[in-house]
DNA sequence: TCGTAAAGTTAGTGACTACTCACTTCCTAG
DNA sequence: CTAGGAAGTGAGTAGTCACTAACTTTACGA
């Protein structure tokens, strides 16, 4: 190799960036994939092509591709978390629902949160998966009372039509404009 | 090959039986992995060993995988309509969406059927697999409508805690027994 | 300037998977 | 009794997947 230069004709020069801040990228382009795909869909080959990094670095990062799902379990519960937070600050009862009821129908226009949270229950034949939900949910749940401090029976309907939403947006029930799902909020 | 007799020495011979009654076996077998698991997550293979037939003849049975999937889609929808028009039989308004209601929870016995709706939403990234849910979904909700003659807002709150309970059963709910979990039908 | 450690890749590997082909076994109608 | 068709299987096949080993590249502190 006496020649001056051997390097790749491409045009882009990869971009270093420290691992822990290479994490949160892949995180992030994982919750695309596993929202669409689930757990078992999705391969780490895809995670690691939209993230941009190769499928075997990947493996550096995370020790496996259940880890990695659910760390972001975590991650989709505490948003919403926040979420629910930022939206009832400052106010309680039936107004900190309506708030955080609002807050959560924003969330539904990008629909990617909504359907990853449908691949957390889905995949929850898995044990691990299952009590990383579970926590995430109960943490929502508590959360919820906390900030509202109304009776449960308030409390349960909340939830249940959050879930109505999630499943709208599985289904992606907003595009469908017909007059049984007139209930779903449109964009 | 002059011998009298080369036949496996297995104990058991296999029971023969129409093709269209081994479907119905193969359908319900095929209800236990993709509730447990999902599409994707299921084998051919696991799904024709717990039916008792080989591999390869599931395909002279279904023409793919997924169009097994979406056959138990429309089985399943109807067997909750069927479920619904059973328990409201005679009655209307509240009290039909009552015993709706009441019977919902009995299908809750078995999880199988509430976990494997939650695989045909998180599988609904698909077309087809949309496609075939949307309308599983709809036929119950207007079924439910004719059902009850109730005003729209009711008939949401009713499926509304429905898909609580889909997802309760998911996480398996049912057997963490903590304040916040009160509102779940235990057994 | 240079050693070093972190960032990142290439090239696998064995296990699995959806689906096919060619074949055998068995029931039954004539 | 026998021909034919339906039920059912063994042995693949091409491709995919999670994960590993071993290597190269680059930023940076002393």
């Amino acid at each position: 190799m006496t020649e001056t230069s051997q390097r790749a004709p491409t045009a882009e020069r990869r971009q270093r960036m420290p691992a822990a801040e290479r994490r949160e990228l892949v995180l992030e382009a994982a919750m695309t994939d596993f929202a669409a795909n689930g757990l078992a869909g999705t391969s780490t080959e895809d995670v690691a092509r939209r993230a941009g990094i190769s499928q075997p670095y990947l493996f550096r990062l995370f020790p496996t591709k259940k880890a990695l799902f659910v760390e972001l379990i975590g991650r989709c519960f505490q948003r919403v978390k926040d979420t629910f937070a930022a939206a009832a600050d400052g106010l309680t009862g039936e107004e900190a629902l309506g708030a955080m009821g609002d807050a959560y129908e924003q969330l539904l226009e990008d629909r990617t949160l909504l359907q990853l949270q449908m691949q957390f229950y889905a995949a929850c034949h898995d044990p691990e998966v299952r009590d990383a939900t579970r926590a995430g949910f109960k943490g929502l749940w508590e959360l919820t009372e906390r900030l509202t401090g109304l009776p449960f029976q308030q409390v349960v309907d909340f939830f249940a039509v959050g879930m109505l939403m999630n499943v709208a947006a599985a289904m992606d029930l907003p595009a469908v404009d017909e007059r049984w799902t007139s209930w779903c909020p449109k964009d």
